[in-house]
DNA sequence: CCGTATCCGAAAGGATACTG
DNA sequence: CAGTATCCTTTCGGATACGG
């Protein structure tokens, strides 16, 4: 996560930054919802450790995408939300899942029956929920 | 390239194979047009080498994604266009640049004048060509 | 012109153990 | 609970040189 300055001028390049990462986007998906807890973060997203998800936190809480609130108590509780600006990246986000989604079918498909076009990409835009699953 | 099969059944982790490549998206964009050269391709990308374009290329190639056209001629020519699977991720990365190209916006005027809300997002939609300049 | 073949460094990501 | 500190492996992507 460290130095992901190269090509600042670009959009593509730029947009990477948040959402090139492995995590990055599992983690913001899971945020959408509202303030979620590290422990539950990290049991969303199983096969990530907890230093790279503290490490993508950090990150996108210096970026201003995410805010973070830490309750003083025992045990120790906090949280996580996205800000405006985070917020802003869920719709693209969305759009990518969808794909994603979509061409998951499609490959399916393709490996059963042998040849048969399908056009998933676009009856799927409603039926698919979303929400869960994303992080393996 | 070579193996990213991790979580193979996460839509964001099999779009990431597509898209979360730092090459990947501007190669897809400079092909949005139409059959395009490798050198036309290469001179597009600069700061991107031969072999790194090669290997993206073949693997678009194998995914369906990307088409290869050779011309036996002297010298050779050879162009690659998108698919229709390919071109159903085009919608997908413009949403990308046009998040990117937005929040670069909104960094700079950060920058600029401290503290001014600013809503680049929305107005931008329609004035961003997004065409040139993808790769640094 | 359009690649392929090697080699290599940097960095992302994972495992594990420890702490306030 | 919510991290931090280390260490270690993997892989990505860049440089360079050569081949059809």
């Amino acid at each position: 996560m460290a130095s992901k300055e190269t090509l600042a001028g670009c959009p593509v390049q730029h947009a990477l930054q948040y959402i090139g990462g492995k995590w990055q986007m599992g983690i913001l998906w899971q945020l959408r919802k509202g303030a979620t807890r590290f422990n539950v973060l990290k049991d969303a997203l199983p096969n990530l450790s907890e230093k790279v998800l503290t490490e993508n936190l950090k990150f996108f809480e210096e970026k201003g995408m995410v805010e973070k609130q830490s309750f003083l108590s025992v045990p120790p509780k906090v949280e996580y939300m996205l800000t405006i600006e985070g917020q802003n990246l869920i719709p693209v986000i969305e759009k990518i899942i969808l794909w994603g989604y979509a061409h998951l079918q499609e490959e399916k498909v393709k490996r059963d029956t042998l040849s048969t076009p399908s056009v998933v990409m676009n009856e799927l835009q409603q039926k698919y929920d979303a929400s869960e699953n994303v992080g393996s």
